[in-house]
DNA sequence: TTTATATTAGTAATTGTTCCGAATATTGTT
DNA sequence: AACAATATTCGGAACAATTACTAATATAAA
């Protein structure tokens, strides 16, 4: 099946690289709707079911409830705040030889890892100290 | 508020530590239902969820559309089939340095982190051989 | 054995996501 | 430009996992 252009879609992706914010599928159909009066949450998941297909979106299952998106598909690892949920990319070089050690201790086959660190941020520690 | 002891929150504690499996809400209760007949599913979140403020259980919400949980405590890194989706513990030394990395790249407080390898299972890639 | 309250079963409600069908938009063809 | 083929949309219904509620029961302590 090949894939016809969207604008619905455009913009999505779009939104997702200029955000750092790691948005929900809430977040992005509450953006757009004024873009499009009649967006529906259906339009949203298909369409980051599809960029996900397509390698230009990830979805970040973890850490919470509902799911959050990014368009940052360089590998890189998460942190989260304990405190307000945000997730933020790390510069920490991908340490690709623990999956080599995995790999030598069970004998399985490791095609990636994933990292997330959780913590507090910067704004909820300075909230917490006033 | 104290804990009164219950047979029920028992027994699921009991589950989790012989069994190695990574087991899910719906598991314990199809495992329990025999022993408990009129046991309900509130009874195993609930339980669930006392056991992991009591920090005997861990719940695992990665990876899944639902929840997983284990009584194994001690820190340790956990590996996914991607295609059977059973979760082995890890012997791999935990890298309590990466936290440190973390907290210098970035100035935030980091309390934990985890990771997860994600690949093929020996059983799975036995049948996938055959 | 009385009292206080944590726990349970059963069910309803909630949440996040997926699925569906009829209408619309996009693409390629004549 | 008109047409056919089909991907996409909207809107709502369906779904699955979890949480919340209430009356009845179990536990612990006095």
């Amino acid at each position: 099946m090949l894939y016809k252009k969207s604008k619905q879609r455009d913009r999505i992706l779009e939104l997702l690289k200029t955000t750092g914010s790691h948005p929900s599928a809430d977040w992005l159909y509450e953006k757009l709707k004024a873009e499009f009066p009649r967006l529906s949450m259906g339009t949203i998941y298909r369409n980051l079911s599809i960029l996900e297909k397509q390698g230009l979106v990830k979805k970040i299952d973890f850490g919470s409830t509902y799911d959050r998106f990014e368009a940052n598909i360089t590998p890189h690892y998460h942190f989260i705040c304990e405190v307000c949920g945000a997730i933020k990319d790390l510069e920490l070089p991908v340490e690709y030889q623990l999956e080599k050690k995995v790999e030598e201790e069970t004998h399985m086959t490791v095609h990636k890892h994933r990292i997330e660190f959780f913590g507090i941020c910067n704004a909820c520690m300075a909230k917490k100290g006033s």
